[in-house]
DNA sequence: TATGAATGAGTATTCATTCAT
DNA sequence: GATGAATGAATACTCATTCAT
């Protein structure tokens, strides 16, 4: 039950099974009956556990920023602003390669960025991490990491990046191993910090 | 209305209306009743003008590619490698711009995934426009407009970043007004041709 | 068109091609649609030829007897009772060789009796063909061909006699080969004729 | 409603229900919302007790064979080979009286065929009965009941003629009252047996 | 905690038919 | 004679949810 992944209570279960059928066939296709199926109860005793269709899935996308958050936190102890970055970097990857439906489900469905519309407590979810990654930035320029630039802006720049770097491994357009996709990963890293061009 | 994506049959205005519904709900949620009646007719009228519901949805998906590779095409004009890189870059722009819907549909949701595997029309499709960008950034390398570097990578490097930047458009996340995200958006590809850390 | 099987005329294929499609679908799964696309003309080009579905259904049965009683009549112009009987078998025989639909329509299929039920014209063309049968049998007993017997019960028994086996051999339960047909036919009759068991 | 195919659970509740209408429109006008309204539950509640349509039409069939086969056994108890023939066709007879819509369904209906063509389990079922009664025929010859003669061939009438002999009681053509229709197949069989010619 | 029965709304799709052309 | 567009009713089936047990 510590363990980000495993778990043994129905309700855990319940939840897992929901969200690989959501990343399957989105919001409008996850049905009770069919994660009742999977987890081999009927359809009906989800209801115990959670109280209708949209709270299961409001705790999925809860837990799914909670696990994210948990993985890019220990960066924070390492002792310098650029390895603080790196390790936020390589924390990142980590998720992505751990848990690609929860990657897919905080940065690209779009039913999530409708429950954050309608819902504080998972605003605020989205906002701790998206801002732990702007300090990283910003902590980078104010140290002479980079160039002397628009912090906003290049935060802009690196995580498009990233979410699009993302967005292909999960799409299938990149090397399927691991190992393969770490390493491209970071010269693709190192491509961006030091530019393409030749002037 | 005045763009060139309007068009005045009862086929063409499903065709819209459907693409806008798909955009909010997705394929699950697409519904022929709902398409139906924001068209204004009954809801088997559209079997009239599509066979079925993912006939509509195929032609949704290819109206989409067609568009796209409609905006890109003309960057071959353009007299050297770096200028036909850079018109692609803008006229990728003018379409994420003029019809958000279709990039999404194009670049994000997996749904279209689905129907990319299972049919061989759409495949060749996008195909030819993914095959564009790679084009132009090989041109690039072989001219000496970037640096020697491995074509593919630099492809992936440069697809992430775009792909990357219009989802955070799309999702809300940049500056609303165009003239804005037209500066920015150079501004970002000028640092990754650039780099951003200063060694 | 004077032929019982040929036509012309637009009116007449539509009724063959219902005919065929009445007896893979019966009369609920007939589908002005579908013949309407089997004949190459629009769904509501038929309306042009029959006033609706039951209209059209109407034809089909009375084509049906009309053809049944074309076959038997000629039978008449033998000259012993006997002859007589044995030539309507024969001539039933031939009909449901060549027009095993129109058997099937007439005898099996309850939309049949549904409609007889409700059209006196209808009535009156099956009562043609049942007392055909009857006469020629009662000529038979009242000429000594038979025995001494109840006439009606005698044709209860020929027709049923009859009339289940063209069901099993409709029904594919018999040798498939048209030769083997009528000659098991005929040996069934004579067994029929003179009975099976010892006493 | 004291014989034995009475039954109070909602699911042979929807059976019966459905036989009965299956029997009046066929399997295509076989309709769930009209079994649910007859039954007087909603439409949806039958899906509850059988997955679909089909599901249902098929245990239709399968209850059919079924009850025909508990009619047809016990004649196996009789001592010899002709009371055991004889009381196959008392008990067929008996069948037919209590279950018309069942003989219809097994021996006339074409969707049954359909049916048959595509499931092995009810071909097997089908098979049983009709080979109870080619087992009491061969007997017969066998033991000297009936003349030395081709078992097959006089399986094929015999079984023509009581399929024929049901199939005019089914389609009214015989008297209504139990006791006539009793009598009339005792002495249409006898007929059948000692032939009805002269010579 | 869990289940089975049931419901009512909703889904795609087919159909006979009408109407304007 | 024929067509294409459209309609409204009907069909099988799925779904979230409630309730009694």
């Amino acid at each position: 039950m510590t363990s980000e992944s495993t778990s043994n209570s129905t309700k855990d279960i319940i939840l897992e099974r929901a969200l690989e059928q959501y990343m399957e066939v989105g919001y409008k296709g996850l049905s009770m009956r069919n994660i009742a199926q999977k987890v081999g109860i009927s359809a009906t005793a989800i209801y115990r556990h959670y109280s209708n269709k949209e709270a299961l899935f409001h705790q999925i996308i809860k837990t799914g920023f909670g696990t994210y958050t948990k993985y890019l936190m220990p960066a924070l102890e390492a002792d310098t602003a650029e390895k603080r970055f790196r390790q936020t970097l390589e924390n990142a990857l980590n998720f992505v390669l751990d848990h690609p439906k929860y990657f897919e489900l905080i940065f690209v469905k779009s039913d999530t960025k409708d429950e954050l519309a309608n819902h504080d407590d998972l605003r605020k979810d989205s906002k701790i991490s998206f801002d732990f990654y702007s300090a990283r930035i910003h902590e980078c320029i104010k140290e002479g990491v980079f160039k002397e630039d628009h912090p906003g802006e290049v935060s802009v720049l690196l995580l498009a990046s990233f979410t699009g770097f993302f967005s292909l491994y999960i799409g299938g357009l990149l090397p399927r191993s691991e190992d393969e996709v770490r390493a491209l990963y970071w010269r693709t890293v190192n491509r961006i910090l030091n530019g393409i061009s030749i002037t």
